[in-house]
DNA sequence: ACTGGTTTCATTTTT
DNA sequence: TGAAACCAGT
């Protein structure tokens, strides 16, 4: 691809693309491929930038779709990217690659199994998958379980995995750190033995990969020509190498030709150092800096321009920020005049803050506001009790952010850990899950000799079954023997098909049909059903997570033509739609919000507010110790960042900016006095409206006559929240039936029902035939190999009668 | 296996 | 204060 001087490109100065760009984003969509680094200021258009610049490389023939990578942190921004460039362009972009660094990972880790020494089918543990994994081999090595907390562990094995480092490489310093090693180096041994990865895993396993397999790396290199990172400030160490790995800096090492001169692709970097507010989790904002000097950016574009807020609201923001010491620089604008001050509020209590915030929901209500358009933030979760009752008593209907995904309900893990067993039985965190629910009389007891007797053998649980056949193994006999005769129950079966079987066989829902507050959790269980055939139909089967435009995966890998499947290279298997559903519930956990339709006052941290937007947002608790939170207080950098969340706080608001602050808090079972927020110092005075008299003592008549309304206070018992069941957000309108996987009896001489030979897997029954040409794929029943799908444009079959 | 009482802990979190 | 985890007793 010929990279031509950008800018003057013939008719991009024309392209309807590029209208109504302001300088500064047209500079960022037609920059120069090239490194670049753009500060992406809060509402300063940069998802628009990012996806008219994909668009605009496209239509330029910069690239093609199969040369673009896009790599977003949640899967929420990478589908509003899918979504934007699917209305920009006139072909179907679920093929490029578009998402999160895990997923693509993920992608990529499915079409190299074989090099990253994974099972195909492995399965992906989420954050409490991870930790029981831990627990466990805490447990086998008989440790203290006070001293080696489980989550803790869990944090440092992930800390280590971020920082590149497998357990050989960790600095021993001191005994606890030591065992912390062993632990780690157990934990690796026992996920690699059950099949199974962690998110860090995803990350590290394809960053070594691409490090140790050159021909691997140099194709990729080579393919992707445009990678485009989207809120680069969050970045961690590894995600940072990993994208070397892609887009090496010039003058490396890892450079494809030694020529000092990097591979030529542009990598092109957008973030705000400002909104940085993950380093407790390993978000290294240095990395920004190191880009800029790595690979030698010539210019950074700084988006200034705010299409969002007011002015008096940008002058806080800017006020406030310029007090950190480490910044990159920049100043935001804007062209909507000052709009209202931002409204203070000082409150006696907590209970008076609430009632307060109710009087001011109803009022911009009354005005003429959504609801939905009004947000309450606060710093820590546990403050949202007392506005949440207040809300409810009040009978207005909010809507509370965070708490309980859907793939994470207990009820929907079990039905998902009881269709791992069936695809991979050697799955132990998925079998001790299930084991003994609903109960089946397996104790603790029996599970003890069971996990010494497979330790002992290094083998699985499941696998170790057997061998304890005396002592309390009858029972489970009958566990294995269930899970052994669903599987063949569910051969050929679709997706639906097999989870409806599952859910009936495990006895899961009888268990809830007799359970007295099951309904809710049969609803749920429902849902699933309802997610996976959703799914089914979205992706149509084959593709799915894995979404790999299959003529451009790797060197050596020979694919069929299904979009997005990624059938091995020399049998032509491709992941079945259970695997590939159950790689998508561990990768997006879903919607953690009930009720998404309904005009409801929106709840939630400071932190899930980042990147949303509200005509009128409520900042509540900003006293000291609170926000800025007393644990981020001791150093500077705490504050440093506090401060951040502050001003991503501030720029989420359009129209309306409100803040308050206690003095008095319940917090802990325990009244605790607080004195307003040091923010409050470093905001300009101009812009801000006090609604109270300013330093206003305590216990004046004032608080009492709030305090003694609410000090009856109605808790939050008996009351039903703001919905129950969750909608997953995945599941769009359904699709027309003539979208549908085409279903045919017939295709080159096979026959659904007859008899077939394949070279590696022998003799088996054709179960489906889907699909037509280069898409067409088959189900077969190789009896000991197993039901497989095979991509019959790879795979070698031949009808045997 | 289930229950009810006791203890412990409390910042932010996506994948 | 309140939840979640843990433990002892039936």
């Amino acid at each position: 691809m010929t990279s031509f001087p950008v800018g003057q490109a013939a008719g991009a100065a024309s392209s309807p693309l590029l209208k109504n760009l302001n300088p500064e984003q047209l500079a960022a969509v037609t920059a120069a491929p090239e490194p670049a680094l753009i500060l992406a200021g809060a509402g300063s258009g940069k998802t628009r930038v990012l996806t008219t610049r994909i668009a605009w490389l496209l239509q330029t023939g910069q690239v093609s779709p199969g040369g673009v990578m896009a790599v977003t942190f949640t899967n929420k921004a990478a589908k509003e990217m899918l979504t934007r460039l699917s209305t920009m362009l006139p072909f179907n972009v679920r093929g490029m690659w578009i998402g999160t660094f895990h997923g693509l990972c993920n992608r990529f880790l499915r079409a190299h199994w074989k090099l990253a020494h994974l099972p195909q089918a492995f399965q992906i543990l989420d954050a409490s998958d991870t930790t029981s994994a831990v627990k466990r081999v805490i447990k086998a090595m008989k440790l203290d379980e006070e001293r080696f907390v489980p989550k803790q562990v869990g944090w440092f094995i992930a800390g280590c995995k971020e920082d590149g480092l497998r357990p050989g490489d960790v600095e021993v310093r001191d005994d606890q750190t030591k065992k912390l090693v062993e632990i780690y180096a157990n934990y690796e041994d026992q996920c690699q033995r059950e099949g199974v990865v962690d998110f860090a895993e995803l990350m590290l396993r394809s960053y070594e990969l691409l490090r140790d397999n050159p021909a691997v790396r140099e194709h990729y290199q080579n393919r992707f020509r445009h990678i485009l990172v989207d809120e680069f400030q969050d970045t961690n160490k590894l995600q940072y190498a990993w994208l070397k790995m892609f887009a090496p800096p010039p003058g490396r090492a890892a450079d494809s030709d030694g020529s000092g001169r990097g591979t030529g692709q542009s990598l092109l970097a957008v973030g705000d150092d400002d909104q940085s507010i993950y380093a407790f989790r390993g978000a290294r904002v240095g990395n920004m800096i190191d880009f800029e000097r790595e690979y030698r950016v010539k210019k950074v574009i700084k988006l200034e321009q705010n299409y969002r807020s007011f002015g008096h609201i940008l002058d806080a923001a800017n006020e406030l920020i310029s007090r950190n010491s480490q910044r990159l620089g920049k100043t935001l604008r804007t062209d909507a005049g000052q709009g209202d001050p931002i409204r203070v509020q000082e409150a006696p209590s907590d209970f008076a803050e609430a009632q307060w915030l109710i009087e001011e929901v109803q009022q911009l209500h009354r005005g003429g506001l959504d609801r939905k358009e009004i947000a309450v933030l606060y710093r820590s979760n546990a403050q949202s009790r007392v506005i949440e009752s207040a809300l409810f008593n009040s009978g207005i209907p909010y809507r509370v952010y965070g708490g309980l995904r859907f793939f994470e309900r207990a009820e929907v893990k079990h039905a998902l850990a009881y269709l791992r067993l069936l695809e991979n039985p050697n799955d132990d965190t998925s079998f001790l899950r299930v084991v003994n629910f609903p109960t089946r009389g397996i104790g603790a007891k029996t599970l003890e000799n069971l996990q010494d007797a497979a330790k002992a053998t290094g083998r699985s649980l499941y696998q170790s079954v057997g061998a304890i056949a005396g002592k309390g193994g009858a029972n489970l006999l009958a566990f294995t023997n269930l899970i052994d005769s669903t599987r063949n129950l569910t051969q050929g079966m679709t997706l639906r098909e097999i989870i409806e079987q599952v859910l009936e066989t495990s006895g899961l829902l009888d268990f809830y049909r007799t359970d007295k507050d099951g309904a809710e959790r049969l609803e749920n269980l429902d849902e699933l059903i309802n997610a996976a055939e959703a799914f089914v139909m979205q992706e149509g089967f084959g593709k799915n997570a894995v979404g790999l435009p299959v003529d451009e995966v790797a060197p050596g890998l020979q694919t069929a033509g299904t979009p997005g499947a990624v059938p091995d290279a020399e049998t032509g298997e491709i992941m079945s739609p259970l695997v590939a559903f159950l790689t998508h519930a561990s990768l997006e956990a879903g919607d953690n919000q009930a009720q998404a339709g309904q005009d409801a006052v929106q709840l939630m941290t400071v932190h899930s507010a980042k990147g949303l937007e509200f005509d009128a947002v409520f900042i509540t608790g900003l006293e000291e110790g609170l926000f800025p939170h007393e644990n981020a207080m001791s150093d500077h950098d705490g504050l440093e960042e506090e401060r951040r969340l502050m001003y991503v706080a501030i720029t989420r608001a359009r129209k309306k900016l409100s803040l308050s602050f206690c003095q008095t808090r319940m917090l802990h079972g325990q009244t605790r006095y607080h004195i307003k927020s040091r923010f409050f110092d470093e905001l300009p005075e101009e812009a801000l409206k006090w609604l109270t008299p300013r330093n206003q003592g305590f216990g004046s008549g004032f608080a009492r006559e709030y305090q003694n309304a609410w000090d009856r206070g109605s808790g939050l018992k008996g009351m039903v929240g703001a919905g129950n069941v969750a909608k997953p957000a995945w599941v769009e309108p359904p699709v027309p039936a003539s979208m549908k996987p085409k279903v045919s009896e017939e295709h080159g001489g096979l026959r659904v029902g007859k008899g077939v030979f394949h070279t590696k897997f022998g003799e088996g029954v054709l179960l489906t035939l889907e699909g037509a040409g280069a898409d067409a794929r088959a189900q077969v029943n190789f009896g000991r190999h197993g039901t497989k799908w095979l991509a019959l444009s790879v795979a070698k079959l031949t009808p045997i009668d």
